[in-house]
RNA sequence: GGGUCGUUAACUCAGUUGGUAGAGUAUCUGCCUUUUAAGCAGAGAGUCACUGGUUCGAGCCCAGUACGACCCA
């Protein structure tokens, strides 16, 4: 095979690699395929340990079970005429053992060229060593795959953090762990979609490349479209298409899907995340409360086996009934020791704000003040889970106004470990208050924000329909996924997380 | 954007005051029929991230660059 003796010329290989890739040149002289695709297990790993984890080992011999499993080879110790490995597939690991008076001096010759990181295919039935290992012997054996690089080191396993998000792939291999949280993402979402299923919402997809990005403050990313020349936004939100559904009569209706924001990259952001929408019509945002408890604790349990979990040295609490509530406001002077005659002042609200070392741009509302402080002075105290409600007006253009404050919000966001989790609010459903709300953002966006809305005129036509009355929440799902797997950074929950391209 | 730290063999890591580049694992060779971080004997393996500077001499000191981690904005 030319390519193989390609490969084999590189002077640039290491000397691991070259060998192997020697190997394998002469393996195709003896006329064995590299890699064929004719080989069928009949079990899998994880089956076994579930029915003979507690035979003994004289009933496993007479029983003479046999089978064929499949999986990676992660480990090898020879002794000459008898040799034992691991071999892992995508459920666990189990020891085989291959012997040459068992498989004939042949097929051990050929066996013996396998490398740890070989995928192969052994057929045999189970019996236990000297030590009681559930161990299989091996009668049939049939490479599938040949790995030219080496594995990294048994013990010590992967620690370069940058290799395990680059090459992800030999991380899921080596790393028990990082595999475990992937499984426990998949399940926590599926947990998520069972949950709102059940409450009768509908699963729906919406637009992520959007002509107005909106739903969200944030900054987007930009794109073209070229068939069609148009300036096309990759979605910051799904908020304003999921509910022109409410609109169109769909009353409940949930996405979980990816939001992209043109922002920084830190243990808490990556430009691409996950994020749950749900909009439920005809309930208000005090619904989405007790709902919020009841779906987090649930997700809990099934992801960890109990509604507290431990977060980073902390003790989290999500149990239904253990969460508190307050006001936006209350939080402000109970948490942050922010006074009433401070926070509701302008110029003083302001000068906190530059005495706690925070910018202050030039025509900022009075909401928008409150809100750096409870930034700096609230947020990073708020460990266990809190709902803050009554958000100010101004930083909340899509929210419904109190019925007895206009200035607030019926909005609440959660928190907990110091961080947000979710935002909710009762939806704003009056097209002319949503008009006015849309053209304070636009003055903003003038104004130099870049993070203001842009105005949407289809979603003004839209609640002219009329929308019924609705509450909607996001939950940011990676970070879900951080606090019941105790991550401390968000890319330990993404498989995939950006970085920059490798030098070279 | 700013600061701190890191980058040495495929992997995990040492590297003294600036003076010939080290270990374990992995790999290769030999021995070995119940091991499991198998064992024993031997061998090979390096652009010390990159570029420049200081020096008789740099993995080590200095400057810059790249990538990453953490903290701050």
């Amino acid at each position: 095979m030319p390519m193989l003796e390609a490969l084999q010329a590189k002077d640039e290989l290491n000397a691991v690699i070259k060998t192997r890739v020697e190997k394998a040149c002469q393996l195709l002289d003896d006329d064995i395929h590299l890699y064929p695709n004719d080989f069928r297990r009949d079990t899998e790993i994880e089956t076994l340990w579930a029915r003979f984890s507690e035979t003994d080992g004289e009933t496993l011999e007479a029983a003479e079970y046999d089978f064929a499993l499949a999986g990676r080879v992660v480990s090898y110790r020879s002794f000459g005429k008898v040799t034992f490995f691991h071999l892992q597939d995508r459920g666990g690991k189990i020891q085989v053992y291959a012997a040459r008076d068992d498989l004939g001096t042949e097929a051990y010759q050929l066996f013996k060229k396998t490398d740890i990181g070989d995928i192969v295919g052994v057929r045999g039935s189970l019996f236990r060593t000297k030590t009681g290992e559930l161990t299989v012997k091996t009668r049939g054996f049939r490479r599938v795959s040949k790995s030219m690089r080496p594995l990294p080191e048994k013990y010590h396993g992967l620690k370069d953090v940058e290799t395990r998000y680059r090459q992800r792939y030999v991380d899921l291999i080596v790393t028990p762990r990082t595999k475990e949280i992937f499984m426990m993402r998949t399940a926590i979402v599926r947990e998520l979609r069972d949950f709102l299923d059940e409450k009768g919402f509908m699963e729906v997809e919406t637009p992520m490349m959007q002509a107005i990005p909106g739903g969200a403050m944030a900054k987007p990313f930009e794109t073209h479209h070229n068939a069609l020349d148009m300036k096309l936004y990759m979605r910051i939100a799904p908020e304003l298409y999921l509910k022109r559904l409410l609109v169109g009569g769909f009353e409940r209706v949930y996405e979980i899907n990816r939001n992209f924001r043109n922002e920084g990259i830190s243990t808490q952001h990556n430009p691409e995340f996950t994020m749950l929408e749900f909009y439920w019509a005809y309930a208000n945002f005090e619904d989405l409360m007790d709902l919020t408890e009841e779906m987090f604790s649930r997700v809990a349990v099934k992801a960890t086996g109990s509604s507290v979990v431990p977060y980073q040295g902390e003790q989290i609490d999500l149990s239904v009934g253990a969460w508190t509530r307050l006001a936006f406001h209350d939080s402000l002077e109970k948490i942050g020791g922010v006074a009433p005659e401070v926070y509701s002042d302008y110029e003083k609200c302001k000068a906190l704000v530059k005495e706690k070392g925070e910018k202050v741009v030039e025509g900022e509302k009075l909401g928008k003040l409150q809100a750096k402080l409870f930034d700096i002075l609230v947020e990073p105290r708020l460990i266990q889970p809190h709902f803050i409600y009554h958000y100010p007006t101004d930083i909340s253009p899509l929210s419904r106004r109190n019925e007895d404050n206009p200035e607030i919000t019926d909005r609440f966001e959660l928190f907990m470990t110091g961080r947000e989790m979710a935002n909710a609010f009762s939806e704003l459903n009056d097209p002319v208050d949503q008009r006015g709300r849309f053209e304070d953002q636009v003055k903003e966006k003038e104004a130099g924000d870049e993070e203001a809305h842009f105005m949407d005129e289809d979603y003004v036509r839209a609640l002219e329909y009329g929308m019924p009355p609705a509450a909607g929440q996001g939950v940011g799902i990676d970070r879900l996924v951080m606090l019941l797997t105790d991550s401390a950074s968000i890319r330990e929950v993404i498989l995939f997380p950006l970085l920059r391209p490798e030098a070279g």
